[in-house]
DNA sequence: GTTTACATTTAGAATTATTCCAACTATTGA
DNA sequence: TCAATAGTTGGAATAATTCTAAATGTAAAC
């Protein structure tokens, strides 16, 4: 068994989790916390490097595990907007991503009204992807 | 040597590869024609089993060859909506894509000015994702 | 039209990202 | 406390993609 201080923010962790049938462990804890701590969208492997710095023994399976019932409980998004690993998100607000061409790196911007016109300072947008998620036709049917 | 007999199009291919410093090649022919002639957005393997059909001796690691030239050549845009192989699509006008949840199929559907109200009948949204591909201020920084 | 230089293709090996598996451990509810 | 079940672990398996080296094809110079 392992000693767990919860803060407010850990409550709400365990509300969605037992919301969505999991179980509080304190892996999930600990990558919950890694997603919170730098923002900087990590792929499950880099979750895995940091959250072993406070949890050596933790396993890669496991950050996979985890990862997985944070974003079926709607406490994470997966984020793939490139060949190449998955990455994770803890920012479940309206937001949209800005990819640099240059480093790769993934940015959050939140959703203006006119886009383009509202980037923040310096950034250089080239290429707006837009992908609308929901039902096509065939399978809107087959839900009633 | 394979006989090619060129269309209008097939002039355009040329150009487009030439263009970006690549060669005219049957596989690059048959790999291009597979994406336009149906556009469901196929894997990098779906287009393999495709091109198969008419050139039996095409290898996997040439369709990833091809894929590559046609993207970097502008002919195709690799479309990345979810975790698993990386679909392909020849529609190089400005859209945006429709991901069903249900079948996982890939529509493409012009990009209205007010999205939301101008869906094609029958598809149902539930979630917007948008990525803006540019550059950070400090890779833009590093340009100059 | 040869020749030469280099791009492309091919099959298979290697790598990367992710999932699966089976044994063990922890948690929950009776 | 005990049984049932969910979760963790390390390693094996799989899937997707990239790399490699040899053979072949293409273009451009001579």
């Amino acid at each position: 068994m392992v000693a767990i201080k919860k803060t407010k923010r850990d409550g709400h962790l365990t509300e969605c989790l037992t919301g969505g049938g999991f179980r509080f462990t304190p892996q999930r804890h600990r990558v919950y916390a890694v997603l919170l701590a730098k923002r900087d969208h990590p792929t499950a492997e880099q979750v895995f490097i940091r959250a072993k710095h406070e949890m050596p023994e933790i396993s890669l399976a496991t950050v996979y595990n985890c990862l997985d019932a944070l974003v079926k409980c709607g406490l994470a998004r997966q984020v793939t907007v490139e060949r190449g690993p998955t990455r994770f998100c803890p920012n479940m607000q309206e937001h949209c991503h800005f990819y640099c061409d240059g480093c790769h790196g993934i940015f959050d911007i939140s959703l203006p009204a006119q886009m383009g016109t509202a980037m923040p300072r310096g950034f250089r947008a080239e290429r707006f992807e837009v992908t609308i998620r929901g039902r096509c036709p065939a399978c809107a049917n087959l839900m009633r």
